[in-house]
DNA sequence: AAGTCGCCTTGATCCAGATCAGTGTTTCAA
DNA sequence: TTGAAACACTGATCTGGATCAAGGCGACTT
């Protein structure tokens, strides 16, 4: 995880004075290309930089932002994972994701033009806040920022997409443990072994899935010595098998 | 339905001659708004009028693009009814939605660079196609054209999102029908009688049901005085009873 | 170190919807 | 007008995963 100094709740740094830490964020985030020294305008990218606020930390319950909230901005998780969720009228939960470091929150709310969801942090929290109304007019000067935006935003269409097909309850595990997995490995992480920062429930609730049946299933996995589960700890000991059983779940 | 005059198999023609039907069209088009001339630069209307191409007619069972082709452009439907889908390796369908006149398809190719799924023509097609590199150049240029795409885009994202829900069958079913009727509405026509133009095959894979279930729920609803069926033609009786079953999936 | 609270796991039972099997019905070609 | 094929409906049975019901197991308090 990156280490981040605490600097007091909803804190806001200039970000053009941050440290080395933060440009190794920058590296693995999803706007990073962007974001980082390329051939691009310097002038330009200055304004990128200037619209991130540091936001945090949130700790574990806390709200990132809550559903009908206006919406003003889009994040970018620093550190910890958040859980967007939506709560029915009868008080149902239901879990739309999860977000690591170097992950977007908030792309579903452009649309409804408030926030159609909750943002918890599930752990301890730090997010970039990238403005909205700031980031469309730069987007309208860096067709790179443009790009990745666009990018980002039809490749969550995509993974909400697949969520929605109807598989076994082996699939969807296999599934969410490979995507992880491919997920902490693309920003830096070991994709061999993590943490599962949710608790069984959430995962359970993301996947359409009985907590129950999460515990099974893992523990069937375990029993064929495709994963070590403990707690909240796992390994993944043999992806290729998983891999064959989420094979039509996964993108591609 | 729009009243096209058929010019041939992928014809393409110059839209600024394009006749009064045309512009009915746009009037209830996903780009409508930005389309017709508003408070707008004339020119840069111009050039959004420049860069799209009408292309049709597609008949049943026709290809508007296949999975794995080069993403090069996304298309409004003009007339008719477009289903996508996505066919997994095992050879079984997957049905992601069902496309009506005014509605995009293909935003969901911007991230792979390649259409992920397929899009089938249902019944006698047009539709208007947007080179993707021409409308992010205009995007840049002008404001409102950006805005929408996010928009459309955003959308999308929570529409995916809520099929992913799990749900009953009823609930999906009642949603289903309220959904169509709605965007129906939307786009100028009657939201209490219409023609599911798929067959029960296509929506029971949509709703992740089995063809059978369909059936049976559609029978359940008529014997309920929700609706009236007959063969492929639907009316909507008891919205108000309809809207209370699928209040845990309806947008909002 | 004992109690409490929040998970997590395991086993037993149940049920919504899948699957299987068979029968109409519509469409359309010749 | 007949035949064939695709589609739609209905009934009987089966099953994956939900639900119900108990424990177990840390991690804090006190």
């Amino acid at each position: 995880m990156n280490k981040v100094t605490a600097t007091g709740n909803l804190s806001i740094h200039n970000p053009i004075a941050d440290d080395g830490d933060d440009l190794h964020f920058c590296s693995t985030c999803a706007f990073g290309s962007v974001c980082l020294p390329a051939g691009v305008d310097k002038n330009a990218l200055r304004e990128l930089h200037m619209l991130v606020e540091h936001v945090g930390p949130f700790h574990a319950g806390d709200h990132v932002f809550r559903s009908g909230d206006r919406f003003e901005a889009i994040y970018a998780v620093r550190a910890g994972m958040v859980k967007t969720r939506l709560v029915d009228d009868a008080g149902r939960e239901q879990v739309l994701g999860f977000h690591l470091p170097g992950e977007m929150v908030g792309l579903n709310a452009i649309h409804p033009a408030k926030y159609p969801c909750d943002a918890i942090a599930l752990d301890t929290v730090y997010v970039c806040r990238f403005s909205f109304p700031a980031l469309t007019t730069l987007a309208a000067k860096i067709p790179d920022v443009q790009q990745q935006l666009f990018r980002l935003l039809s490749a969550d269409i995509g993974k909400a997409m697949l969520l929605a097909g109807d598989h076994t309850a082996d699939e969807r595990l296999a599934a969410f443990l490979l995507g992880l997995a491919e997920r902490y490995s693309a920003r830096g992480f070991s994709s061999a072994a993590f943490r599962l920062v949710m608790a069984r429930a959430d995962i359970a609730n993301y996947l359409r899935l009985a907590a129950e049946t999460v515990s099974r299933v893992l523990r069937r996995f375990q029993d064929k010595n495709l994963i070590r589960v403990e707690g909240r700890d796992v390994e993944l000991l043999d992806p290729a098998s998983l891999r064959r059983l989420a094979r039509n779940l996964l993108p591609g």
